[in-house]
DNA sequence: GCCAACGTTGGC
DNA sequence: GCCAACGTTGGC
């Protein structure tokens, strides 16, 4: 059985026009750390998962495209690279703390806002939709990833 | 720039 | 190990 997930990336970092526009579609989805959305892609994700591709903190919230989990966790690079912004100074010396996954698209969708998200009952358990709601990595359930779909089939 | 939520930190 | 304070996220 496939799982589903939303994973919220900020365009101005990744959107899904550089999702798009990347080496085979696929990008590394470096610079989560939190545990528990760390955990979600050490214990839960599997090849073949369903992604919605969310675009947070931005001028238009909202659902933006359909991609699939493309690789199982590894090191994520970035937690030693002090030139990055994801640079983590407590990972001590041969520590890997953080993962990441692979993404690759599926395709880019019109834009299925926030506000419509809220606006419509059949998502309103999901975990994004939730006040205050700082986890980079939540899970979808079956009944929500049909009503994302039937909502992204109708036209916006 | 405010606020809500909540994971994390740190003092004890 | 408790728990208050702090920091971060993200929509508004």
């Amino acid at each position: 059985m496939t799982q589903h997930w939303l994973m919220k990336s900020e365009p101005a970092e990744c959107s899904i026009d550089d999702l798009f526009n990347a080496a085979a579609q696929t990008v590394a989805w470096v610079g989560v750390r939190s545990y528990q959305a760390r955990n979600f892609m050490r214990d839960a994700m599997r090849i073949g998962d369903d992604v919605l591709f969310y675009h947070s903190s931005c001028a238009e919230p909202g659902i933006a495209g359909l991609a699939k989990v493309a690789s199982g966790a590894y090191p994520d690079a970035t937690q030693w690279n002090v030139d990055s912004p994801y640079y983590d100074a407590k990972v001590v010396r041969d520590e890997v703390r953080w993962l990441n996954v692979d993404v690759r698209l599926v395709r880019k969708t019109r834009l299925l806002a926030l506000q419509e998200m809220r606006a419509n009952p059949a998502l309103a358990t999901m975990q994004v939709l939730r006040p205050a709601n700082r986890l980079s990595i939540t899970p979808v359930s079956d009944e929500e990833w049909l009503a994302v779909n039937h909502l992204l089939a109708n036209k916006g």
